[in-house]
DNA sequence: CTGTTAGCGCCTTCAT
DNA sequence: ATGAAGGCGCTAACAG
């Protein structure tokens, strides 16, 4: 018996041998078909056990089989795929832990995939081998407007052979389930925050990507606005701008390259402040960029928030005092339920076979800290203009 | 044609009809059989590639045939097992980077496992299916001297059947091949940083796990002592210490929990440098550990560098200042160097089939910030005594 | 209730 | 150089 497991793995042949029957009815057996003598099944079962029987070591022969009839094996796999710069915010660690703590615990595996960004050294889209084989049973991806174009219809070749579902978090994308925050509510929220507090010029800036996410929260922003009666200028209210790439801990090699140094002369987002100073807050497209105008707008001689209030999104990185709090006004995301819900909504998709773009909006919450506070008289005095 | 497309995945037996041959011929022509006429090769694969056959939907078929004469298929899939507090770190980002920077080109993908910690909350140790049915080509894994009791003897049975090799990174585990940063030097460089400032009283803060790292840096430590012709005691040169597990953007929360709660009055690590005034330098396990000493230290009125120097260790995790640059000191480990070893060396021994526990040590650097400096005269004054 | 047979798609041996 | 046949391990259809 012993020699038996080391030389290779038992087989269903094995165990039929031992018993005494038929492949086909150790077949049975190890499934539950009804039609089987309870007492032989007992018997069977307890020699496979015996044995050593591992019927994952076959998976593949049954899949195979399982061809014939057109039956759906499952593979317990999901993959998972990823911006290249999943590293540089703990954004993705957030949602990679709802979707570990859903998954894991239903015996399902992740599978990584990478979809690279633009940047010079990126590699080509090369899908996890488990997704070009159709070894996957669902996909989980963080939502992207470019996907539309460029991930997904390569994608769905892979997958068109079989129901596939896929679930996009954050962002929805065509023909997917989606699970995504209100971002029309984070917006609203944030604009209401600094509203409340008497500011009267606020400027969304935003990566320069105009998304369904980017939309969504400018118009919470514009109805928090209207609801003040507060007369704005729709072309000034949203700001692209974008801060080198950064990750925090790489923070201190990109002091030079805020973005003024791209430019090779003032930073855009200091000339905006400098050329309007009616400007009061600012609210950021999410944390990473908040801490980058933070570090920025310091550098410049601008106190936050005595001079401008500076509001982040998605509580995902912070920005630590001396005592280790975290200082930053952010607009909180369900990250992890987030993860989690994706789970949840593909596993249902999965054990159902019902592939469907059912959508689920999660609510946010503002996080009031210390980046915000009452705005500033008018021509309080002077605020810094002072180039680095 | 284009209906075969959509019914259902083209096949070896497709092609053969549409060419006249046997599917034999169609076999040896994909696969690059050279007895096999070029011309007939020739058009039986231009024909594949028309009909749209993909070989990598007939992976497991092919597996299975292989199994009869004993030819090894790879999967091109990697398991990388991670601790579940992967998160609570960038180490880990960063290795993980350099694991899948050398991967993905090579065509290989990488599935997940999470080996879970000693937490309430964990779950039990559930491998990623493909590691069950030995779909998987190789295993990564961040070394931990519990392995070699708890997940490698489960690891290992499940790869019992063929030879899949195992690399750790970090730390070595029996059997395996491992890429390891030189804790020896890096202990010592950090040492001889410390006493070349003056620094005459040191205590390694470990997190109290006497693993081969922590030995090896013990050691880095001593071997500078000596050097220098300090007398020390070994008992008192190492402290155990662990706060309450942190991830940085976590802090907030535990600033109240910073082991003096737990113990429920003062923190072990502030009575020491109470107790032994002499002591001017610290040398933490690792950046994190340096992160909730500083925060600790700070909130109970010691300067540093002033009154205490702070050696961190990874250069993993960052302390900010106020314009977001790096002030922590730390040992600098090659972190995305390390994964990108791991994953050459693994892939090396899946191409030769030869699996053996070599071992590579990288060299580490000092990192001179903010957190160290001259040690102070002795007497130079009383440190604070306060109490949280 | 159980045994026999027939594939799933591929690769390999043997024969031609 | 190519065709025919057998088998990898399993499940499903058909007998009995």
């Amino acid at each position: 018996m012993d020699d038996l497991r080391r030389e290779r793995p038992v087989t269903l042949q094995d165990v039929a041998d031992r018993c005494g029957v038929a492949k086909a009815t150790v077949s049975r057996a190890l499934n539950g078909n009804p039609e089987i003598n309870s007492t032989t099944a007992a018997r069977i079962r307890d020699m496979a056990a015996a044995l050593g029987y591992d019927p994952a070591h076959f998976h593949q022969a049954r899949r195979l089989a399982a061809r014939r009839s057109g039956r759906r094996v499952l593979n317990h796999q999901v993959a998972l795929l990823l911006p290249a710069y999943f590293h540089t915010s703990r954004y993705f660690s957030e949602l990679f832990h709802g979707l570990l703590n859903t998954l894991t615990p239903r015996g399902y595996g992740i599978s990584i995939s990478i979809i690279p960004g633009s940047h010079a050294d990126a590699f080509p889209l090369t899908f996890h081998p488990g997704i070009v084989r159709g070894e996957i049973d669902g996909v989980v991806l963080v939502g992207h407007p470019s996907h539309d174009k460029k991930v997904l219809p390569q994608l769905r070749r892979h997958l068109r052979d079989y129901p596939c579902p896929i679930v996009t978090m954050i962002l929805p994308n065509a023909g997917c389930a989606s699970v995504v925050a209100d971002d029309a509510q984070g917006g609203y929220l944030a604009a209401q925050h600094l509203i409340a507090q008497g500011h009267r010029h606020i400027v969304y800036v935003y990566d320069g990507i105009e998304h369904h996410g980017f939309f969504r929260r400018r118009d919470g922003l514009w109805r928090a606005l209207r609801e003040a009666n507060i007369e704005f200028d729709p072309w000034t209210s949203c700001f692209p701008w974008c801060g080198v790439p950064i990750i925090p801990h790489h923070l201190e090699t990109t002091g030079a390259l805020l973005d003024s140094d791209a430019a090779g002369g003032e930073s855009s987002l200091l000339r905006l402040l400098r050329e309007q100073p009616d400007i009061t807050a600012l609210l950021a497209q999410n944390d990473v960029t908040a801490l980058q105008i933070w570090y920025l707008l310091r550098s410049a001689g601008y106190r936050i928030p005595e001079d401008i209030s500076l509001v982040g999104y998605d509580d995902s990185d912070p920005l630590l005092d001396a005592r280790g709090r975290n200082m930053l006004t952010t607009i909180a995301l369900p990250l992890r339920e987030i993860g989690q819900r994706a789970a949840e909504l593909l596993l249902h998709q999965i054990d159902t076979a019902v592939v469907e773009a059912t959508g689920l909006t999660l609510g946010v919450e503002l996080v009031r800290r210390k980046t915000t506070r009452r705005a500033p008289a008018a021509g309080a005095g002077p605020r810094p203009a002072r180039h680095r």
